[in-house]
DNA sequence: ATCATCACTGACATCGATTTCAGTTTGGAG
DNA sequence: CTCCAAACTGAAATCGATGTCAGTGATGAT
């Protein structure tokens, strides 16, 4: 390996001087140093310059699960923004699970400048040590029991809840059932509540047996909907709580020969690239991600440059959207209540 | 921060000590120095770590878009092998472009122990530099011209493409058109090759208005099945070259209300979580995602551990798979070959 | 020619952990 | 009780880059 010692002994120079002509600062022998870098081919350690300088230039991003395309659009966003940045991102998974969170957070407390994190679950305390390790955190998509003091993108999971009772209602649905995802997550409880809040304003109780917990993965979904077919009386709707789950959902419901939505309607959480082109296309809520990912970097690029300045806790929320396509409709047999589907509305 | 001297001065040992603790070795005053370390929770730095050990500890892993859920899958292979050793993944987006592999790369060389590349193109050479800065590199996907000496996991795409054309060919298309991947990479210059060649065996020419190059992004999918609608004479088959073309394909066929596979089969490369349950199923050349990727971190990580060792490259060259859905068929009017269809085989 | 000012330079300490080397302690044998 | 080998210990050098500080050389004014 080639350090700024070679250098400055092939320049003429020592090495401080090397170092102030990296660093921008204005060099005598500025052409001799050029000359020497380029010869030998030289590139500073980033160990070294970690070492001195206490930054490592590099931010750690945790998620449940990459393969999610919500969370690979979420990271990409991260990363057009650290494009321009001298940040590279380390990501890891936790699969859903709060001991993988908690050992991958111990590992990257040490080698990053500051973390973006989907907590597995709302619960864990591990997370809020991290900032004890003076590495600021930033969450994003899922909140902590205990967070509010972090920066956080996040979006209206209950609102989202809520539009889609709303959507099924205004069809005319009333056996209506809910597959929720892991209830100690953010996503999972809130969409939860402002789902099932939301029917039972209108009148509506969702039985236990409606009332189902799958964990954000699409076998659960699968099986959940299984379930649910071999009620004596299956529903007519069903809200699954994320994109995964829905595609359980509505392989389920092929596999059994399910018309949607003439049997039962399906409506999801978070869109998906294939949503219009599936069989039915999906009606679903839809929320930014990339622009997630998008926010949530520089949230906490601008803490690392305000360093110590403290400042209170961003705390970013954005709106759902519900996208109307075939999957929904009025339960089976029933009049449709007029048009007041294209209308109804938050 | 908390340094070893903090440690070693807690425990009333030298720092010497502390570290001979932390590495495993045995030591007098084990109890002591283990409540020190409690008590002040003290991690040792990673960046002391590295610059001593010249390990970094971080594997760099390239792909030219982790939001395609191909790269997503293997990525995910990758974590599942880092997860029970002590590496890290730096990951970055290429967005198929050379400049930006070129930059991430040369920032990632000083920053990890190795590097796992899908390449942008064939023709750059800047990766092979990459070698030269004594850090292993392994491809995965695609390879590079003048790659050979390196591991790689690849699989057979021009196998892949001789599938698929032998598939339309046994539904006796012989109007069919290719929409490829950038030629310059590996998978998009093989299955174009393997696809056209076969169907030139067989006596079928694609001939130019059918045979385009779009690359690897939906969008271009999209357009050039435009394109291909606009002609006199339409393709009675596509191919398209990956999972996000072929979304692609599927759009504007919808859009322009097109019966797949009536009026045109359409045949993709790499199947999709949602490959079932589009409108229609579509038919697929498979290949394994996940595994691809825990191949590549094994046969980097082998490298590491056996370093210096030098010894030749491994090159892995998996199989692909025909998955038959609902999206191909005999074209339009025509006789179905008896049931050759299924029973055609490699 | 002399001196003050400014721009630049190099020696050296430093960041935190590891490793070497020259001790010191321990335990067991005699 | 003495001695020796084995087990353990600490001081100091080291990894590579950076910042401090005390200079050295150049420039301009007198």
């Amino acid at each position: 390996m080639v350090t700024i010692h070679d250098v400055a002994a092939r320049a003429g120079v020592s090495p401080a001087t090397v170092s102030r002509f990296l660093r921008g600062q204005r060099v005598r022998s500025y052409e001799a140093v050029q000359a020497a870098i380029d010869e030998l081919g030289y590139w500073p350690s980033a160990a070294a310059q970690s070492l001195k300088s206490g930054r490592t230039n590099t931010i750690g991003v945790v998620v449940p699960d990459i393969t999610n395309p919500y969370f690979a659009a979420v990271v990409k966003g991260m990363e057009s923004v650290t494009r321009t940045e001298p940040y590279r991102i380390l990501l890891a998974n936790s699969d859903e699970s709060s001991e993988q969170e908690d050992d991958v957070l111990a590992d990257m407390v040490r080698r990053v400048d500051g973390i973006i994190l989907a907590p597995a679950t709302e619960q864990d305390e591990t997370p809020l040590h991290v900032h004890d390790a003076d590495v600021p955190l930033v969450f994003v998509d899922r909140d902590l029991a205990g967070g509010e003091r972090f920066d956080a993108v996040l979006v209206d999971n209950d609102g989202g809840g809520r539009q889609a009772a709303e959507h099924l209602l205004a069809l005319g649905h009333t056996r209506v059932a809910a597959i929720s995802g892991t209830l100690d997550t953010t996503p999972g409880r809130l969409r939860r509540e402002g789902f099932v809040g939301t029917l039972a304003k209108a009148g509506i109780e969702v039985p236990p047996e409606y009332d189902l917990v799958g964990d954000f993965k699409e076998h659960s979904g699968y099986q959940l909907t299984l379930s649910l077919l071999s009620l004596p009386e299956p529903p007519t709707a069903i809200f699954a709580a994320n994109n995964l789950m829905t595609l359980g959902v509505l392989k389920a419901l092929h596999d059994m020969r399910i018309d949607i939505p003439g049997q039962i309607s399906l409506i999801g959480f978070d869109d998906l690239d294939t949503g219009p082109l599936l069989k039915p296309p999906l009606t679903v809520i839809d929320r930014p991600m990339f622009e997630q990912g998008v926010l949530a970097m520089r949230l906490l690029l601008r803490r690392l440059d305000h360093e110590e300045s403290g400042g209170s806790a961003s705390r970013i929320v954005l709106d759902t959207k519900l996208i109307e396509r075939a999957s929904t409709a009025p339960p089976g047999g029933w009049p449709a209540p007029s048009r007041t589907r294209k209308t109804r509305s938050r």
